[in-house]
DNA sequence: GTAGGGTTAG
């Protein structure tokens, strides 16, 4: 590439610039790089005298960098070529890094401006701030970003609204949530996008919570709300599952006129689909005129997650018809239906397919995707050959998903193989997630002495074991149970509740499996342990506090557990109460004793 | 001539 850019440079493109010669300089509308190449070659050739000499490389430096059809490396080249280069410069340069896929190049090119003054590097302003902050957001480099902020501070630009909103952005995406909303509350006159990047902060962070608190408090305060407010709160309400919250803000959509705009209806069905509703999703999916590919795999996406995987492929198929082509995470959506629906062969063949039929590189997801669908349906050691095949090591999720398997068809040898392997693999020797699994993998087979190794392990790298959660939307308010939670206000008519409901399992003859608690504690306390899983308490939280014969809908955040699923069914025909519960890959819909993943998760 | 938040993933 460089070496094409330099024989043009030199003049091999003559012919073309003679071409284009007839045309004024200064009319002259730059669209492809080749023409952006014959511009360059031009301006070398009639040299600095020319009159719109440095308009013109400035124009062609900056379509280098940012178009779409542009060339970084060549942007660079000129660049570095200037003189005397001004911020204007230097921030389209850092900018248009801060959006490539080496995020990194905008802090080296950072530094000289910092660094003592030189002829060549100019003073960082206003402008560099907000495309530093980007990068470093996109790296999750949060010491760095705190070291700019120290900078941005000194330099007496702390109070500017930009830079405080990527601030906010930065450290909300770096797991630093409350350091954003201490950028937040110090902001005098607070606007539309203040608010909105924080809430869109703390959803980034894994607060939704707090988002849809936040949201609900400017909607208090009178703060306008846009089409990016309701987005970033939907997504609060999908996390959650919050569907009566996420309702009102349909509501608030609508009366302010953006409920169809692209954006707002994507998500609006991902956040009915994520609530269980995924019939709403489908009306406003519908009404959505020109649908988008986003529209698209959210809806294929919403339907394999509630077991309508026919409908999920159906829908994959009318969009080709409608001419929009798949993307990457679409491709995921439908091997996720594979994976929910077994179908094993048609996982190979979406998988060959995205690469020949539209020239998308699968990633790890798809990988992964494609080997839990193996492996679930118990073709473990052709899932064991795929990974072996991949083009990229296997990641924690991966890994994780593959022993479980191991776990569910009782291969306790190939289990242990992949943990082997597991624990050499890099970049899983800090995933907390995969100890657990290992941990629970040697309880489940009696090998108390290997499970206590591996918590010894844990411990020395500090790692902690992420709390397994329920959440529970009741009048509108999201309340969230921990296994064995006592913290919860109603506790104690909770936990009345449960003796309730085990008295009245006992009588349906009930009794649980206590292999599936894997820690090594008598008979009595597994049994106790397994009634405290934490969807339990949020069950019984649920028929103490909806109305008799309404349905409950539960999300939690790991995949269920066999001995729960059980008792679901068991009481969704004993209470005549339709539960509808969101795990970790899949919704489970409970409804007279039996579920719509037939088992099969 | 440059800037901020915003939809779909195993």
């Amino acid at each position: 590439m460089r070496q094409r850019q330099q024989n043009l440079l030199e003049g091999s493109c003559h012919a073309r610039v003679e071409q284009h010669s007839r045309f004024s300089l200064k009319e002259m509308e730059i669209t492809t790089m080749s023409e952006a190449i014959q511009l360059h070659a031009q301006i070398l050739k009639t040299g600095s005298t020319h009159h719109n000499h440095n308009q013109n490389l400035s124009k062609l430096f900056t379509f280098s960098a940012l178009s779409p059809s542009g060339d970084l490396s060549y942007a660079r080249l000129i660049l570095d070529s200037f003189p005397t280069p001004n911020s204007y410069h230097y921030n389209t340069m850092i900018r248009a890094y801060s959006q490539s896929s080496d995020p990194i190049q905008a802090l080296h090119l950072f530094l000289p401006m910092v660094a003592k003054p030189t002829r060549h590097a100019p003073r960082p302003d206003k402008f560099t701030y907000p495309f530093l902050l980007k990068s470093c957001a996109r790296l999750r480099l949060t010491r760095e970003g705190k070291q700019l902020h120290g900078v941005i501070v000194k330099s007496g630009l702390g109070l500017d609204r930009y830079i405080q909103h990527s601030l906010i952005h930065m450290y909300s995406l770096g797991g630093e949530s409350g350091l954003a909303y201490k950028v937040f509350e110090r902001m005098s006159d607070r606007d539309v996008v203040s608010w909105t990047s924080m809430i869109d902060g703390f959803v980034d962070d894994g607060r939704p919570v707090e988002a849809i608190r936040l949201f609900e408090k400017m909607v208090d305060d009178g703060v306008e709300v846009n089409d990016a407010t309701v987005v970033s709160v939907l997504r609060a309400c999908a996390e959650t599952g919050a569907l009566g919250v996420g309702r009102r803000v349909h509501g608030v959509a609508e009366d302010r006129g953006i409920g169809l705009k692209p954006n707002v209806s994507t998500a609006l069905i991902d956040m009915f689909a994520k609530c269980g509703c995924i019939q709403s999703a489908r009306r406003v999916f519908d009404n959505v005129v020109d649908k988008d590919v986003f529209a698209w795999t959210a809806m294929i996406s919403g339907l394999a997650s509630h077991g309508h995987c026919q409908d999920a492929i159906e829908l994959f198929c009318k969009m080709q018809d409608f001419g929009v082509k798949p993307d990457g995470r679409t491709m995921t959506a439908v091997l996720s239906a594979c994976r929910n629906a077994r179908w094993v062969e048609d996982g190979y063949a979406y998988m060959t397919s995205m690469q020949k039929d539209y020239g998308l590189r699968p990633t790890i997801q798809h990988y992964g995707c494609m080997v839990d669908l193996l492996a679930r349906a118990g073709h473990l050691k052709d899932a064991e050959e795929f990974i072996r095949k991949m083009p990229m090591e296997p990641d924690a999720v991966l890994c994780r998903n593959m022993i479980w398997a191991c776990k569910v068809h009782n291969d306790a040898d190939r289990a242990e193989r992949l943990i082997k392997y597991l624990q050499q693999l890099k970049t899983n020797s800090n995933d907390s997630g995969s100890f657990v699994l290992i941990g629970n993998v040697y309880a489940s087979a009696g090998k108390w002495h290997d499970k206590a190794k591996v918590r010894d392990l844990m411990k020395q790298k500090g790692l902690v074991k992420p709390p397994g959660f329920s959440r529970i939307e009741v009048d509108g308010e999201i309340h969230e149970f921990a296994v064995g939670d006592s913290g919860h206000p109603e506790a104690e008519t909770i936990y009345r509740k449960l003796e309730e409901i085990e008295d009245y399992l006992r009588k349906e003859g009930y009794s649980p499996k206590l292999s599936e608690v894997l820690l090594e504690i008598d008979d009595e306390e597994k049994a106790f342990q397994l009634s405290h899983h934490s969807e339990k308490l949020a069950l019984a939280f649920g028929l103490i506090r909806t109305r008799p014969g309404s349905e409950i809908r539960i999300v939690k955040n790991l995949r269920s557990c066999e001995n729960c699923h059980a008792v679901m069914k068991l009481i969704s025909k004993v209470y005549r109460r339709e539960i509808i519960m969101r795990d970790r890959i899949r919704f489970h819909h409970f409804k007279n004793g039996d579920c719509s993943c037939k088992d099969y998760w």
